[in-house]
RNA sequence: UGGGGUGUCGCCAAGUGGUAAGGCACAAGGUUUUGAUCCUUGCAUGCGUUGGUUCGAAUCCAGCCACCCCAGCCA
C-alpha cells in the first residue's frame, strides 16, 4: 500500500479546514487577481444586536483577511435611518472587539459615502442608466409583475437626461414628500430576476440620520450602496449570505455601469499604483442552531415583550447574552471554525457549540467548589479548623493553588446524600464512606431530621489518615464537593436550560414561536455556598465548580452583599 | 407555469475521475480524589434518485424528486 505515506503529510492537525471561500481566495491570489491584496469587510446594519449567526460572518471575514495578511473593515451599512441607532453602533463595535477582532483603520459608515453615492447617481443618469420615477410604491409593485409574469415599463422611464438630473437634484433639495418619487436603475422590466426590474436606487425619507443628521432627505438603498461602498473601500472579496445571491447580477451591473476610473478615484486606492479591480461577491449559508432563534425580529420580540430580561439575558443567543452567560470568545471562534463554511443550508446541533465551550473552559477555567443545595454536616472528630491548599487546575500546575478552609461544620449537596445505599450510587449514604474532594474520607454516622421529618443535618466522622492518600484495606469510590459552613460565602446561582422546547422554533409550521419557550429555562437557586477563594472580588470570573459545571460571576447583578453566579454550561453527565 | 440555489453517516463537513477525511452526537472499554477531563475502539460497500459515459464516477452527462431564497421605496 502506498497511500499511507501520502495521507500522513496532509495531517497537519491544526491546519484550518478547507472550504470553498478559502479556495477562491487562494486561487485569486495564485492568479494575482487583486495584486496580492485580500480585503474583506463585515457590514452590519446597526438595527439590532449581534448574535451567534453574526459571529460566523465576523470570524469568516476577519479570519480570511488575517490568514492572508489582508485587511478587514468594519462598515456600518447604515442606509435606513428609520431602523438604526447609535446604541446599536456602539454595542456592535464592543461585541466585535470582545470576540477578539480588530478592524482595519477607522470604523466605516456607508453614510459617509452619501455624497459620492449621489455623484455616482448623477453619473448613471447622465449615461441614461437611471431615471426618476413618480410611481408610488403601490403602483411600482403593480408594474413590477410577478415571479412568473414580466413587469411593465414605468411611464416615467423615458424622461430626458436633463429632466432626470433636474428632478434628482430637487429630490435632494427636499422639494418632494416621502415616497413622491424615487431614482431607479434602467435595466429590464422583463428580467426573470426581479431584482433587475428597474430597482430603486434612492428613496425620499425626511428623517434624521444617526450619523449624518439632517444633511440628507434622500437615502440610497442597500443594493445601490453596498457594491459601491465595497468598491470605494477597495474590498476584494465581498462575502455575504445566500439570500443575496439573486442580487449579485445587480451588484455587478451597478459597478460595471459606472466609469471604472471614476470609481478608482473615489476609492481608498486612488493614490495607489496597484491596478484597481472591482470587488466580487461570494455567498455562503448563514448559521442556524437548533433550539434557538436568530431572527432579528424574533429576538427583539423576546426582549420587548419581557419574555427574557434584555438583549444580554444569558439565555439569549446574542453575543452580549452569551458573554454574560460565560461563553468565551475563543470558544465561539473555535465553534465557528468547526462549523465550516459552505453553501448548503444547515442547522447545526447545539451540542457542537456546547462542546467548543466546554473544551475551552475545561482547559482554562480554575476549579472551585460551590454547594448548590446545602445540607449541613458536622465532622465530629475534626481536631480543629485547617487550611488546605488545593490546585486550581488538575492538569495545570502553573495555574497555582488556593487555600480552602475546612471546618467542623460543612455543607454538602443534598443530591450527594441518600439514607439507603442504592445500586450505582457512589456518593454518601448513612453508614457509608465518601471522599471530600481535596480533603478526607468521611463516614456518615447519624442522620438528624427537622420537625417536618426532612433530613436536616448529618453527623460524620473523619478518617484522619486519608489526607492525600487512600484509606488502607478498603476502596472509597465516591468523591463529593463541599464548602465550609462557616467560611463559605452565600451566593445566588442561576441555572439555565435551553430557551425553546423544540429543535426548530423558527420552522414554518410554527404559528407562534413564543408558545414554544421553555418555562424552565431559568432556575434561580438561593442560599448556595461558595468557597471564599471564588467569592473574592479580585478572583477570576469564570470557574468550574467541581462536579457541577462552569459558572461565571454576573458582574451586573452581583453586589457587595449579594453574589450572583450564572451557570455557563453543566459538565457532561454520563450516567 | 419564472429565476437563483442546495442535496455525502442522527447533526455539521472534506472530497474537483483512481476506489468515502475530520468534528459533534452515540456506543463499548481503560485511567482518574470532579460520575468531568484524558486515552483506546466502534460508527456510510455508501454520496437525493434513475439512467448514461468510462477500465474506473460522490466527482462528468441527462432526466426526475425534495428542500431553500426572490414580487420592501428593508438589509
Amino acid at each position: 500500500m502506498t497511500n499511507s505515506s501520502k495521507s500522513k503529510e496532509s495531517e497537519g492537525s491544526d491546519a484550518p479546514s478547507s472550504n470553498f471561500i478559502r479556495h477562491i481566495v487562494a486561487e485569486d491570489l495564485a492568479n494575482d487577481r487583486h495584486a496580492g491584496r485580500v480585503h474583506t469587510r463585515f457590514p452590519p446594519e446597526p438595527n439590532g444586536y449581534l448574535h451567534i449567526g453574526h459571529a460566523k460572518s465576523i470570524c469568516l471575514n476577519f479570519g480570511i483577511a488575517a490568514e492572508n495578511n489582508g485587511q478587514c473593515n468594519l462598515r456600518f451599512d447604515d442606509t435606513n435611518p428609520e431602523k438604526e441607532s447609535q446604541e446599536f453602533v456602539d454595542a456592535i463595535k464592543d461585541n466585535i472587539n470582545w470576540l477578539g477582532f480588530n478592524w482595519s483603520g477607522d470604523v466605516r459608515y456607508s453614510s459617509s459615502y452619501f455624497e459620492q453615492l449621489y455623484q455616482f447617481g448623477v453619473q448613471l443618469i447622465e449615461k441614461g442608466l437611471a431615471y426618476v420615477c413618480d410611481l408610488s410604491a403601490d403602483e411600482a409593485r403593480e408594474f413590477r409583475g410577478t415571479l412568473t409574469d414580466a413587469g411593465r415599463n414605468s411611464p416615467y422611464r423615458e424622461r430626458s437626461i436633463a429632466e432626470n438630473l433636474n428632478l434628482f437634484a430637487r429630490m435632494r433639495e427636499g422639494e418632494f414628500a416621502d415616497g413622491a418619487c424615487s431614482l431607479r436603475a434602467k435595466i429590464d422590466m422583463a428580467s426573470p430576476n426581479i431584482n433587475m426590474r428597474d430597482p430603486v436606487l434612492y428613496r425620499i425619507r425626511h428623517i434624521r440620520h444617526h450619523q449624518t443628521g439632517d444633511a440628507w432627505c434622500i437615502y440610497p438603498t442597500y443594493d445601490y450602496t453596498h457594491c459601491i461602498s465595497d468598491a470605494i473601500e477597495g474590498i476584494t472579496h465581498s462575502l455575504c449570505t445566500l439570500e443575496f445571491e439573486d442580487h449579485r447580477p445587480l451588484y455587478d451591473w451597478i459597478l460595471n455601469s459606472l466609469d471604472l476610473n471614476s470609481i478608482k478615484q473615489a476609492s481608498d486606492l486612488a493614490e495607489s499604483d496597484l491596478p484597481y479591480v472591482l470587488p466580487k461577491q461570494t455567498e455562503f449559508a448563514k448559521l442556524k442552531i437548533n433550539y434557538t432563534v436568530v431572527g432579528k425580529r424574533k429576538l427583539k420580540q423576546l426582549v420587548d415583550e419581557g419574555l427574557v430580561q434584555g438583549w444580554d439575558d444569558p439565555r439569549m443567543p446574542t453575543l452580549a447574552g452569551m458573554r454574560r452567560r460565560g461563553y468565551t470568545a475563543a470558544s465561539l471562534r473555535n465553534f465557528c471554525e468547526s462549523v465550516g463554511v459552505a453553501r448548503s443550508e444547515s442547522q447545526v446541533d447545539i451540542s457542537m457549540l456546547e462542546h467548543a465551550l466546554r473544551e475551552d473552559l475545561d482547559s482554562n477555567a480554575p476549579r472551585a467548589m460551590c454547594v448548590l443545595r446545602p445540607l449541613k454536616a458536622t465532622l465530629t472528630n475534626l481536631p480543629g479548623p485547617i487550611e488546605l491548599s488545593l490546585q486550581n487546575h488538575p492538569k495545570k500546575e502553573e495555574m497555582g493553588h488556593r487555600t480552602v478552609p475546612l471546618t467542623s461544620e460543612i455543607v454538602i449537596d443534598r443530591d450527594d446524600f441518600r439514607e439507603e445505599s442504592e445500586p450505582g450510587f457512589k456518593r454518601l449514604v448513612n453508614g457509608g464512606e465518601v471522599r471530600l474532594r481535596g480533603a478526607y474520607v468521611i463516614r456518615c454516622d447519624e442522620v438528624e431530621r427537622d420537625a417536618q421529618g426532612e433530613i436536616a443535618h448529618l453527623k460524620c466522622s473523619v478518617d484522619l489518615a486519608t489526607l492525600g492518600k487512600n484509606p488502607e484495606g478498603r476502596k472509597v469510590k465516591g468523591v463529593i464537593h463541599w464548602v465550609s459552613a462557616t467560611q463559605g460565602v452565600p451566593a445566588s446561582v442561576r441555572l439555565y436550560d435551553r430557551l425553546f422546547t423544540v429543535e426548530n422554533p423558527e420552522s414554518k409550521e410554527v404559528v407562534d414561536f413564543r408558545t414554544l419557550l421553555n418555562p424552565d429555562s431559568l432556575t434561580v437557586l438561593e442560599g448556595c455556598l461558595v468557597e471564599p477563594a471564588a467569592a473574592s472580588p479580585s478572583s477570576a470570573l469564570s470557574f468550574q465548580f467541581e462536579r457541577e459545571g462552569y459558572f461565571t460571576r454576573d458582574t451586573l447583578d452581583s453586589t457587595d452583599d449579594k453574589l450572583v453566579f450564572n451557570q455557563t454550561i453543566g459538565l457532561r453527565a454520563s450516567h
